[in-house]
DNA sequence: CCATCATAATTGTCGGACAATCCGACAATC
DNA sequence: GATTGTCGGATTGTCCGACAATTATGATGG
């Protein structure tokens, strides 16, 4: 009775088992980062397919981060994943799942005073400096808004990168990314942001120095929880949507309407 | 005498800026997920651009998990990107970057018990039987080590799905992932781990019962924790890097040695 | 040894081509 | 009426060949 199920049977096209295979090749680290790939006619060549499948293949890598082409060069470079470029796909991701400011919030909460604990016992005194300096740049306090935006920016950025581990500095980025453009309007509307930013960045800042992880943990806490608080006094409903949401951007090219002739 | 300077002026090639133009109609949900993607031939049409530029843009989009192929058919989908998908970018990206088994634990004792506090909370009845028979299947026992793996991993991923928060299921995936292969060590070569874990996930499954966020959090730890210990009594150095290192696997294709002729 | 320049190699883009196969419609069969 | 067989058009996957623009490479001269 029980009728047989058969998996539908599915030959990927080569331009993706060539991707794959030179995916597996860096991933088992036959490849290394830094190294340059040979030329399109040769893997063209190699693998006996024609050029054009092998670019295919190549493009799917380069937007993995997995290939990159360096400085105007024409050659392309095995290379691992920026965090920058990893972190903007997440955020595409995260923004086409709905997220909503709550929600990054709620991740905030529970990440960066792992981050913070982390950054203070295992900063260096490099990295306390450049984030010392930075928090002394967003404290100066004359920037206009949107570079106090990205000086926040670069302040979670420096922590996550100073807590010594790439799974944070990575959770991170994404998470700095989308609530950046909340921050935004917070520090637009909300006249004392500034200072209660600054207030929280000098505090942690100070943990981070005295290596005092539960201090750093604790001040973090309480910087994110008054971002929540921002967010209510700004007006900002914790449930928008983030990403930008650009309402209807007609300049772009075709597709003149949904469903043109 | 200072000659004027000129930047380098670097156009994107075509297919970059194409990826671009329709990645933006896709964030700005001028293009929605399921909707299907003209044909290629029109695309190159609207665009004033050849097929195989058109093409190598489709590629970049469709590994950023933007566009989709649906069940054997032959036109594409705009898509959200995968949970599934955008995890293992992630776990690839941090195996790179040379992430090792104690950071992943760090990130894990940072979110898990966040999420297991939020599915507490927000859990729904159906998500609270299926993580509940997750649990029991894991609990039956007699599951070979592999799929008990897989099923610890299933409890996690249920877990973040019940969080309600896109971004804790989403930052949960490449944890997972990366956590199971150490995770099938300690339960191949640690005789009482199934025990525990079997334990653990049950107080959670309870504690989620009772919508007692505290206590999820609290059996949540324990239970990390109790990874580290697993970690360490199978002698699984925790500097180890997390990913699959292949050694040596030889008999995928050409690249016959490294600096072959 | 280093700067300069001509030349070869490589990428980006184009045009066209063709087999495989997927889709929708229609006809035939039970 | 529902399933199955058939057919033509549309679409993708892959190939080939071509060419301009730019980059890498090697020769040349200081």
């Amino acid at each position: 009775m029980t009728e047989t199920r058969f998996e539908p049977l599915h030959h990927d096209p080569a331009y993706l088992r060539l991707a794959g295979l030179i995916r597996a090749r860096i991933l088992a680290r036959q490849l290394v980062p830094g190294s340059a790939l040979p030329t399109e006619t040769e893997l063209a060549r190699q693998f006996e397919v024609n050029r054009s499948t092998v670019r295919e293949a190549l493009r799917n890598l380069q937007s993995s981060g997995l290939l990159e082409r360096r400085g105007g060069g024409k050659k392309l470079f095995v290379s691992r994943p920026t965090v920058a470029a990893v972190g903007g796909g997440l955020s595409e991701a995260l923004s086409l799942h709905g997220a909503r400011v709550v929600d990054v919030w709620e991740a905030l909460r529970a990440v960066e005073p792992a981050i913070a604990s982390a950054a203070a016992r295992r900063r260096t005194p490099e990295q306390l400096r450049e984030i010392s300096q930075v928090a002394d740049t967003f404290a100066a306090g004359e920037l206009p808004a949107d570079a106090a935006v990205q000086c926040v920016g670069r302040f979670f950025r420096a922590l996550g990168a100073a807590s010594g581990n790439p799974v944070f500095a990575i959770a991170n980025e994404p998470l700095v990314q989308l609530v950046q453009p909340g921050l935004a309007i917070i520090i637009d509307r909300l006249p004392q942001a500034r200072r209660r930013i600054a207030a929280a960045q000098r505090s942690i800042v100070d943990a981070l120095g005295r290596h005092d992880p539960e201090s750093a943990a604790e001040w973090m806490r309480r910087h994110i929880e008054d971002f929540r608080r921002g967010f209510e006094q700004a007006g900002l409903p914790l449930e928008t949507v983030v990403g930008k949401q650009a309402g209807s951007d007609p300049a772009l090219s075709p597709w003149r309407g949904p469903g043109g002739a």
